[in-house]
DNA sequence: CAATATTA
DNA sequence: TAATATTGG
């Protein structure tokens, strides 16, 4: 799965990450990218040739299975799950969006290619690839989650920053994401690999390897890296972010963290680089980041989930199976009652 | 990805 | 019963 905003991953020390069982976050509410979840789901629940999910109508449904049957399993394993979707993007984020439609398109061309070639692993790895979540799929999810009683919120702009928002104000134990956005926007925590679970095939081998749910916590990066938030938006910057997607030249992860140090004040090892593309403001990418557009005025609240509207959804409008769905139901009402509404759930801690 | 069917 | 393959929509 690619990686989409900036990418930190060669950062991360080994000292502020850990790899946590599902079951470590029995109890615990957390805040998931929503658009990055059903971007998940919608590129890996597919056919071997990469079709996806379609009901009889021709509307994909990839993205509803994998949201329903991924919700109810965590909450199966106690864990509280919010979703929160993006707002308006930025406008200094619209070249980038333009890129990657692009880009997919260039890759659902391929795709229909080696369709038709009968190339099948290659069909599916372009269609992963050309994979787009269009409004209406969002607007689906936002419907199935009211319908399952799963509260979600609605981010300004950046989804990533509003669930930092929550997350720093101590509502959500953590961020979810495969992204590392939401540590830039100073998510304390950050969980990763909450959407894949299990088994992941090797690229080009015949291995699988076990993925577990990994925990970054923000902190403990910062202190081993001997740096600031500030600072680590400044390397996310040299990097390479949604923003300025080419980052500057030269710099991966530890001559940014040189160049970061070496300056010790953020601006003015922002205001040190040269910049060659106009359209690009580093210093507003930079406040953006320290201080991005959230809303304080959201409500969490669970409800009993609405089983006769998630039938009617999910089975007569999409042709899910009926069995099937109601055994889902089942497990969700089971475990909301268990761990969801009991009073006394343990309260959120963090160090 | 997750649920179910098939097999060893 | 557990590991592996297939289907789901």
């Amino acid at each position: 799965m690619k990686i989409l905003g900036v990418n930190l991953k060669d950062l991360i020390p080994e000292k502020a990450k850990q790899e946590i069982d599902l079951k470590a976050l029995k109890g615990y509410t957390v805040a998931l990218d929503g658009y990055n979840m059903l971007y998940q789901f919608l590129a890996a629940i597919r056919q071997p040739d990469g079709t996806p999910l379609i009901d009889s109508k021709g509307n994909i449904t990839s993205h509803i299975s994998g949201l329903f049957y991924r919700t109810i399993n965590l909450i199966e394993e106690g864990v509280k799950p919010i979703y929160v979707f993006d707002g308006k993007p930025p406008e200094m984020k619209k070249k980038e969006i333009e890129d990657r439609i692009n880009r997919r398109q260039q890759y659902a061309e391929k795709y229909q290619k080696a369709k038709q070639e009968g190339k099948i692993e290659e069909a599916k790895k372009y269609a992963q690839a050309s994979t787009s979540l269009s409004n209406k799929m969002v607007e689906d999810a936002k419907q199935l989650l009211t319908y399952m009683g799963i509260p979600w919120v609605q981010a300004p702009a950046d989804g990533e920053a509003q669930a930092a928002y929550m997350a720093k104000k101590g509502d959500v134990y953590a961020t979810g994401s495969q992204d590392y956005d939401s540590l830039l926007f100073g998510s304390p925590k950050l969980l990763r690999n909450l959407a894949i679970t299990g088994k992941r095939k090797l690229p080009n081998k015949e291995e699988y390897i076990e993925i577990k749910p990994e925990l970054i916590n923000l902190n403990d990066m910062l202190k081993a890296l001997e740096i600031t938030r500030e600072q680590l938006i400044v390397i996310g910057i040299l990097l390479g972010t949604d923003f300025n997607p080419d980052g500057f030249k030269g710099y991966g992860p530890k001559t940014a963290l040189k160049y970061v140090k070496e300056h010790r004040d953020p601006i003015k090892a922002l205001s040190s680089l040269k910049v060659n593309d106009e359209d690009i403001d580093i210093m507003k990418i930079y406040e953006y980041f320290l201080n991005p557009p959230s809303n304080p005025n959201y409500k969490i609240e669970w409800r009993d989930p609405n089983e006769e509207k998630i039938i009617d959804m999910l089975v007569r409008e999409h042709d899910f199976n009926d069995d099937r769905v109601k055994k889902a139901l089942e497990r969700l009402k089971k475990s909301f009652k268990e761990s969801v509404k009991s009073k006394q759930a343990r309260l959120d801690n963090w160090f």
